[in-house]
This record gives C-alpha cells, structure tokens and sequence, in this order.
DNA sequence: TCCATTATTGCACGTTTATGCCTGTTGATG
DNA sequence: CATCAACAGGCATAAACGTGCAATAATGGA
C-alpha cells in the first residue's frame, strides 16, 4: 500500500487515522509505507501528541483512549494524599449513623478507614466503596444500583437517583471535582452533578474533602452552593490563602494529618 | 499466546492487563510470553509498583485495585482453581449478550475474564464484581442495589428482586454453594436463593461452575432443579463419577483447563 | 516572470532510552 | 545455616530520539 504525493497535512491526517485503526503504530513501519524518513514521521507524531491526538511513546505511538487509561491512573494517583483526607472524614462518622459514601477515590479512601462496631448504616453507589465494606459484619451496607458510567466507576442517573430518593442519610461524604469558595462545588459530568444534587438535598449533614489543586477550581456542572458544604477536610500542607475564603463562608474547615 | 513486536509502553500496559485478570503474575512466565528477559519484566514491574498500580513480590507482583482487600481476602481461597472455572466460564459468552453474572468468588474469576470488546451488557448483585467491571469502556454495567448481607458480599432481597425482575438476560452466570444430580442446585441463605430462582426464571440460559467438593453435595435452600441448568462447569479433575449423573439428567459439562 | 519568503524535508550530530548481560546482594526455603 | 532463585545496580550497545542546518519545493507578491 503505497501512498506517495501526499501534503504533510494530508499525511497527518492518514497516520491519525492509522493510529485510530490500529490503536498503536511503529514509527519505522509508518515511514515505509508513506516512503519518507522516520524523521519526518517523528516530527508528524510529536505535533500529533502535542494536540493531544496521540500518545507519543518510545518506537511510535499509541491511540489515546479517553478515560480508560485515565480512570486507571487516576485510581493510584495520590492515594497516600487522599489516604490521609480519607483518615479525616472517617474521622467525622459517629456512632449508629446512617452515612451515604459518595463515589471517587478520596471516598475511597475514607470507606476504608470507617471505624469498626460503630453500628454504622452506610449506602453508596460506588461498586469499588461498596466492595470494601461488603464483609463488614458491623455495617449495614445499602448498595444503590443502575447504569454504571465508565469514567465515574459508579452508578448514576435516574435508577440510581431513584432509589436514592428514599434514603434521608444522616451524614453525606460529598465526592468533588472542585470546589471554588465563590461558586462552590463543581462535578465534570452532567448525570453525577444531578446525582450529588439529590444527595446533597437528601441529607442532613454534608461533608467533603480536597486536595490542595481542588480548592479554587471550578467545572462544567455545578453541584451546590458553599453553604450546603458543612464541613472540608483540606491537606495538611494546605495554603492559608486558599482555606480562608472557606472559614468566611461559614466552612468548618479541618486539617488532615500529614 | 505469542506477542512480539511491542513496544516498551505497550507491554507495560498489557503487564498490567495480566495482572488485574490474573490477580498475579510471575516474571518468569511473562518474560516467555513477552519473549523478552526477566530483568525487562522486572524494569516493567517495578515501574508499575512505583506508580501504585500494582504490587510487587517476590517472583513476580500483585494486582491493586480499588476493591483489593474486600476480593484479596475473599479470594484467598483455591484462587487458582476458580481461575479455571471463571475462565471456562467467560469462554461461553457470545458477542452482544446481556449477560447476568451472579455473586460469589467464582464468578468473580468469571468477571476478570470477561472477554474485551463483545459489546456486552453485564448485571450483577455483587459489588466486587462490579468494580472489576466498573471503569470497562467496552461493557455496558447495570448494578443491581438493595441491602448487601456481609456473609454473602453482594445483594440480595425485595430491592434487589424488584431491580432485576426487569431483565430478561441471555445469559446467567449462577453462583452456587452446592449442587447435587438429584435435587439440583442448593443455597446457604433463603434470601439468597429467593433471588437465584428469581435470576434462573428470568434468563434465556443459565450456566454455572462447580469445584469439585460442591458436587453431589446439597445445602438447607433449594434453588433449581437439575433441568434449569444448561450448562456446568467442572474442574479438570473432576472425578467422572461425579459429573456422570450430571450428563444423565440433561446438563451438558464441560471440563475447564487446568 | 522573477525574486523573496516560507514550509518541508533529509541529514548529521549529540543525547536519551530500552535492553541484555554481568556482579554482588537479598530473600525464600528446606 | 546452606542453597538457590530473584533481585538491584552498573555497564555496554543499538535503536530511537530531538535539534540545528542546509537543500529543496511551494507560495506569493512585484
């Protein structure tokens, strides 16, 4: 398949779609086929990568695939940091209450170190959350089903909110993209920000925690304003300046341990 | 199964494929399998350690996911036999199904073997298995709620009935605790085999595996008789005096690999 | 048409990366 | 405590890499 005469742009364009098709390309094959140098390939693919259209990796390059190498990474990135936020909001559960553990990795974190014998009711739609307490003899455990979206992990949408509906949690463990101290609590997808609206209805306490990149950012779909959020657990390391503007909303803000 | 030609990436991300579906893997076997050195491996691994997503041993590493120590723990138990079972069992799915994969352990193996790219739709009750299932671009997830009893890890009940009594699956993959030639498939819990017959009533076909010491053995809660099943798993030491009566009453065995 | 400007390409250079082998060390096991 | 496999680190090699540069082709105004 010899292709010859083509415009650099023209080339761009069909080695993208080689890598789409492929999912994976060698450099040295691409420069046989367009019968060009791999220089010229290379520099075709690192202008690719640099849009974002490709993954640049040593020999070629990958087809990038929106979340599923994402969500895979996301799930290990800073888990010693959301341990540590996870401690922190476990903290916050007192005895024979009813919690609701929102999805997302810190929440994650925190399921695992819900005290023990605390008679505790916890519900989640978060099948990695509910995985963790499913054994637990001391909890009773309210899985909420539906449609499962693939770079949430959890369930959302109207089943979810369904069921959802009947629980009146005594204290809710908000899962967050953002939360900026103007405009609030920030999700990246439209059914989940739905989702955690009811929840954040529903229940009567709300309590959050963020990473230090989470405080004074914002997203696509608000989820509720800075008053319905009780209490945020921030980082130990957590820059004054972007805590404060919390506390003079009316914030209980916490420190988590290092 | 021999892959060569890959590039450094590539190999890590398909080590790292291995592992989550293996639960373990050794450096020795992936070095055959990736036809490369055991110190290249090693480099690989050692590499995914550093960024969380897996655990290294000695001889080889772990898989870490989110759910790691509810499946760690539950898993402990002849892993490597229901390995076996689950992957004769994700052999028997067919592209497009709506396949309902019941709880328990075995099929949990069944989960992680679920092929990729089938464009299946997957229920299930258990939380485990949902988050194997969770962040997968390729299946479509419909989690089943209700209240999770501890000694069973996955939901049972009237909410979990009613959420599924809407399906109609071409396929059921059914957990059992026993199954005997004569009076069929038995439960250790009445809620439990409440929403088994439930699941067998509603599916075009239902299949199931067995390891050895659960044939010809029965239990206090009879889900189904002989007849519902249509096929059985067993494994490939499976005495044939066990799996004749099976073959007598209509079921059709399969043995899996070793 | 001619010339200036620009973009694209291939090449040469030094640098980085991946890999296999070697060596001494550590860990598992009997 | 002895043995052996697995291991980490160092080293050498070859391939892939980025960059600067010059040659060439394409473009566009005068």
């Amino acid at each position: 398949m010899a292709q010859m005469d083509l415009m650099a742009a023209e080339r761009q364009v069909a080695i993208l779609d080689r890598v789409r098709r492929n999912g994976r390309v060698l450099a040295s094959e691409l420069a046989i086929e367009f019968e060009t140098s791999e220089d010229t390939i290379r520099r075709a693919l690192r202008e690719l990568a640099d849009q974002g259209l490709c993954k640049r990796v040593y020999g070629g390059a990958l087809a990038i695939s929106p979340a599923s190498e994402a969500i895979a990474v996301r799930n290990a990135e800073h888990m010693d940091r959301k341990a540590a936020l996870g401690a922190a909001l476990a903290d916050l559960v007192t005895k024979g209450q009813f919690v609701f553990i929102d999805g997302g990795t810190t929440n994650l974190a925190a399921a695992r170190m819900i005290p023990r014998n605390f008679a505790l009711t916890v519900a989640t739609q978060d099948p990695a959350i509910a995985a963790v307490l499913a054994t637990r003899e001391d909890v009773t455990l309210i899985l909420i089903g539906g449609q499962v979206k693939p770079h949430l992990g959890s369930a959302v949408g109207v089943e979810a909110t369904r069921q959802m509906m009947d629980l009146r949690p005594d204290l809710l463990l908000l899962g967050l993209c953002a939360f900026d101290p103007q405009s609030g609590v920030w999700a990246f997808d439209a059914e989940d920000a739905a989702f955690k609206r009811s929840l954040v209805k529903n229940s009567r306490k709300t309590v959050t925690a963020a990473l230090n990149e989470k405080l004074d950012a914002s997203g696509p779909f608000r989820v509720c304003p800075v008053e319905s959020i009780q209490t945020l657990i921030v980082e130990s390391n957590a820059p004054r300046r972007a805590t404060k503007p919390f506390v003079a909303r009316g914030v209980q803000v916490r420190t988590a341990k290092p």
